[in-house]
DNA sequence: AAAAAAG
């Protein structure tokens, strides 16, 4: 088995490393860091909650221990979607490189420029940002990209959903030719694909997957509501009783909208029934956002309503529920939503509310996921929990998610990153890894069954999603990894694709 | 019919 101290990380990192109690690396971690640490550009299909973040910021602090950053020439640079994660980076790196003199600054919008432009005047080894607001420094002539030695992308699929791509490219541009690259993406659709030809260079492909879409830890259950959409009291009325209903069992929660008045609107209806809830979405200003995350990690805070921002990779330990206010239209957000809870190898509990509109979204959700979530009787009759299964069977044998580990041919962990760590530079032969889902998070204890040898046989182009809608159906064979086929078809689709349609 | 990010 693979350990951090076997990836020949710089001591004081690796120093970090065990304080934080962590001995094995994720297979993400495991796979990428050698080909990162020798120099070579990186190409890493994984989720959130692969332990992806450290996967980057190890090998970076590692290789940028020495040298010193010039005034307004940062030596690395890396760029997530939104500002949370581009925060939750930026505290990542403070922990791993406590033990060096590293210097980092957080570039994102909503914040004051002035307290940005003195820490790079002053010269930063990392720069970590949102892309709008690096771009907005480097038009006012405060930022230099020519010394960039390391680029990191991370969540670029999110970000061509955010139509952050153009962006990307651009500063690209900006960055030297001879930079490497660590590019990080959930899926790798067509036009991710054609960005990771034109921008990196014989990177090592690292492919990690989830062994099934959604964890086991995740307990999930579904209120098929037919009161009215006119009558929002209903339903906030109605999520009050689920919440009750869950008793001590909920020690606190994300409450999930699929828009930012309902946010609001169901925030205020909490706090007016007594429940401790604060609103978190787009439109509330970036220190009041912290505030309240702030607040909801360290338990001050007892529920987080909250819109689509606080859905993927923020990783908040320790979230007893989830609750889906809205059923999402993106049946991938619902993955995504969810993955909240149930974190680190901890249980967690999520339920979702279902309005007769939303069905079909919602069967869209139950195909993803490949299982039927267990509905929920009305409460008001006191606690029906929310899965029906759990007396008969234990959640370990939950037969209808664990596809993944029914091949032969199960190997080590350790064995395996060792092959995606080699030459895997030609897409078809990488070999795939399924990871252990919501533990290896914590990256303690990846798990060996979970592991299992992709034979390469299948096109690269079908993991895209192209033709999902037909083949869902009948062709869920054991090849899918990950959410590769899950993506919504809209990711697998180019612009002009997409505009045609 | 939405959210996010630059203002």
């Amino acid at each position: 088995m693979t350990k951090f101290s076997d990836l020949n990380l710089d001591k004081k990192v690796l120093k970090a490393v065990e304080e934080t109690g962590y001995e094995t690396p994720t297979p993400i971690q495991a796979g990428a860091i050698p080909p990162a640490l020798e120099g070579r550009d990186v190409l890493g299909i994984a989720q959130t909650g692969t332990g992806k973040t450290a996967s980057f910021t190890l090998p970076m602090i590692s290789m940028l221990k020495r040298g010193r950053a010039r005034a307004r020439m940062p030596r690395s640079l890396v760029l997530a979607p939104t500002r949370e994660l581009a925060a939750q980076v930026a505290e990542n790196f403070d922990a791993y490189a406590k033990h060096t003199k590293l210097t980092k600054a957080l570039l994102i919008g909503g914040v004051s420029f002035k307290e940005q432009d003195a820490l790079i005047d002053r010269g930063v080894d990392v720069l970590i940002a949102t892309p709008g607001r690096l771009l907005d420094h480097f038009e006012r002539g405060k930022l230099i990209l020519s010394d960039v030695k390391i680029m990191v992308i991370d969540e670029a699929d999110r970000m061509l959903d955010m139509g952050f791509i153009p962006d990307i490219e651009r500063i690209f541009g900006l960055t030297p030719f001879t930079r490497q690259t660590l590019f990080f993406s959930a899926t790798m659709a067509p036009e991710i694909e054609r960005i990771t030809n034109t921008f990196l260079s014989n990177p090592a492909k690292i492919e990690v997957a989830r062994a099934a879409t959604t964890s086991e830890n995740i307990k999930q259950g579904v209120v098929m509501f037919k009161g009215g959409a006119k009558n929002a009291a209903d339903k906030h009325r109605l999520l009050r009783d689920l919440i009750k209903s869950e008793g001590d069992e909920c020690r606190n929660g994300i409450i999930f909208c699929n828009r930012k008045i309902d946010v609001d609107a169901v925030a205020k209806s909490m706090t007016k029934a007594g429940l401790d809830a604060s609103p978190i979405h787009g439109d509330l200003d970036q220190s009041h956002r912290m505030k309240t995350l702030a607040g909801f990690r360290d338990g001050t805070l007892r529920f987080l309503v909250a819109s689509d921002v606080a859905a993927r990779g923020l990783d908040i330990p320790n979230v007893s529920h989830v609750f889906n206010y809205d059923v999402p239209s993106h049946a991938e957000d619902y993955v995504h939503r969810i993955g909240r809870t149930g974190r680190a190898g901890k249980k967690g509990t999520a339920i979702m509310i279902c309005v007769p509109r939303d069905e079909k979204n919602f069967d869209d959700i139950e195909r993803l996921v490949e299982m039927t979530i267990p509905r929920v009787e009305m409460p008001g009759a006191p606690a029906p929990k929310a899965e029906p299964k759990s007396d008969e069977a234990p959640s370990e044998e939950k037969p209808k998610r664990t596809r993944t580990r029914g091949g032969r041919g199960r190997k080590s962990d350790a064995a395996k990153t060792e092959e995606t760590a080699v030459e895997t530079p030609k897409i078809e032969d990488a070999p795939k890894q399924d990871a252990p889902n919501a533990e290896a998070e914590k990256a303690d204890a990846p798990k060996a069954e979970n592991t299992r040898q992709e034979p390469s046989d299948k096109p690269k182009r079908s993991r895209g999603g192209r033709n999902r809608g037909k083949r869902d159906n009948n062709d869920r064979g054991p090849q899918i990894v990950g959410m590769g086929d899950d993506a919504p078809d809209f990711i697998a689709k180019s612009f002009v694709e997409r505009q045609g349609s």
